[in-house]
DNA sequence: CTGCTTGCAAAACATTTGCAATCCC
DNA sequence: GGGATTGCAAATGTTTTGCAAGCAG
């Protein structure tokens, strides 16, 4: 079932995950929603979240050991990187193109998702420094 | 700290783990050793998960909404193809290849993954039946 | 007003940890 | 026998759900 009201946390939420770059976890969008609303409860987070998910309006992003991120959908197709030094997730634009090739015979490729794993910028000079 | 005995847990894990062909969850992973160790609780799957894993045994494969499964290392480079209708998990061969031209500037590259997601060949006849 | 939404607290899961009992070496 | 390892149960952490109260329409 579709939203039928527009809410004051609604709002809050939606607005939060416009203004991140990056896919944001289920806590920090709460914390970043509660600057605007703030009796907002981490259920409603979850709940909008979820129902926004199935919608389509929300692209989830699992990475390992992590709690779920999420971020707006509708963005031109791109993928993540996550650096396993301080944890945060960029955005990738590009792509490597169609990989229907790689899925095995008979099955229906829909989607794909690429994660590549390294250090961002800021941690490989840190790095190069310490060394 | 490394392992220092052999155990019959230990063995009816490793065990289970090498006859899979695809990752496995840390239930699927007690119930298939319960069949060599009745008693076998779950604390000690999850211990010997996470040691592996830190000995660079295993590998961690995460997809959105379901718990984390894990396959053992050690295999050719590979990638999986996720069912959206039975949930079931595939490994895939072939790669898209060298994606460090994907990786921002200054960023270093170090690991990728790549998850496909459709329907395997059984759910895609299913549906082609069905209609 | 009506009943969709929220916030709180409790429940449901997934995973980790404390500790006494077990069993490998 | 000694101490690493296990199993159980309780603790953690994350996400979901029940329900009375609050607010949008």
């Amino acid at each position: 079932m579709a939203r039928q009201r527009q809410t004051r946390q609604r709002a809050a939420i939606e607005q939060a995950l416009g203004a991140s770059h990056h896919p944001v976890s289920p806590e920090e969008l709460l914390a970043r929603a509660r600057r605007k609303v703030p009796g907002l409860g981490i259920a409603t987070v979850y709940r909008a979240i979820r129902e926004m998910t199935a919608e389509g309006l929300l692209t989830v992003v699992e990475l390992p050991g992590a709690p779920s991120r999420h971020e707006l959908a509708g963005r031109a197709h791109h993928h993540h990187f996550a650096c396993r030094q301080c944890n945060r997730v960029f955005e990738v634009d590009g792509c490597p193109g169609d990989l229907s090739s790689l899925a095995p015979r008979g099955f229906a490729l829909e989607r794909h998702e690429v994660v590549l794993y390294g250090l961002c910028v800021e941690c490989a000079n840190e790095v190069a420094v310490a060394s």
